[in-house]
DNA sequence: GGTTCACATGAACAGGCGTTCATCTGAAGA
DNA sequence: TCTTCAGATGAACGCCTGTTCATGTGAACC
């Protein structure tokens, strides 16, 4: 709080008058900073019709928002202080979580995606960006492009065989 | 450290009888959970042939070492004074990162795999795991199976065409 | 019994945190 | 000019942290 005011250019105290705690003051960013995340993702990829496309744009705008605001995504990660929130994190992964389970039960009616379970294909997709996430504050090493993210998620590790539509799903 | 203590049944100064530090402490434990980990994965991964097996085989051991490790996981996520210790994670990082890139590197020399960019798809492999990690702690509700991913990393989300070889990569 | 000493204890210390509140400030109204 | 009061200040408070060190303890040796 301290180190925000003095950002701020304000007192410690100038900080009480206008949030009632330090909780509320991050939640008020956070609900923020979730709202912009949300609303990018939904608005990218509402024109598109291919699912396959739709996850591609998803994963790169999930990305690109967390290379964007990487200072945030650092400064909360490295505060000891901010466990608090738990509620507030939650529902912002159920909302990204549907979204995503949305477009890939999509793919699956059209006969775009395989026959896969679309729950956990939906846990999955998420669980690399949410590693990405982490990579950022603590392991940058581990950073990758959102192209190559989305071809290994589209077409996996193995090798197809026989005819494919590679305009459809390009490696 | 007083918690540590405790539970211990020893004063707090007995414990820096044993250890300098609380870093030293923590690494201490870090390093063995380390070693336990590579150890288990290398061990079971050996015998493997097929790479396609060897990654099903590093996710799940990954997987399961990460839930049966979890209180660990959950105490030091938990813990706010716990922010050191980054040469150490860097390395492990980078072990399981070289070893999983082996496994891929061969995978595409044997034509198993398709021709991507080996870095790439370790990291992502590497990604979805410590997902899996985050979600232990913050969000239970996105834990997904090892087969489930395994499958998903292997095959992709997009329906495969033509003859396949379905014994060697079930869906 | 007396001495030694490795081991163990936990109160005390210094520093950091979120939060409070007596105090100040300066513009607006009488 | 004097009064009022919303807005701003930052020292102080209480709590928590990792760490230290004067003090205690008891087995081992002379």
């Amino acid at each position: 709080m301290r180190m925000i005011a003095g950002e701020a250019g304000i007192s410690v105290g100038a900080l009480y008058l206008y949030y009632r705690s330090k909780e509320e003051l991050c939640s008020t960013v956070f609900k923020g900073l979730f709202n912009e995340f949300r609303d990018a993702i939904a608005e990218r990829t509402r024109e598109i019709s291919d699912p396959a496309e739709q996850i591609r744009t998803y994963i790169g705008t999930y990305m690109e928002m967390a290379r964007v605001h990487r200072e945030f995504i650092y400064t909360f990660n490295k505060d000891k202080g901010f466990a608090f929130g738990v509620e507030w994190k939650q529902k912002f992964f159920v909302e990204l979580r549907r979204f995503l389970n949305g477009i890939i039960r999509r793919g699956i009616d059209e006969g775009i995606f395989a026959d896969i379970e679309e729950s956990e294909a939906t846990k999955i997709v998420l669980s690399v960006l949410r590693g990405y996430v982490v990579s950022i504050v603590i392991d940058p090493d581990n950073l990758f492009t959102a192209d190559a993210c989305t071809d290994i998620l589209l077409n996996g590790l193995v090798k197809r065989r026989g005819p494919q539509k590679g305009a459809d799903v390009p490696r």
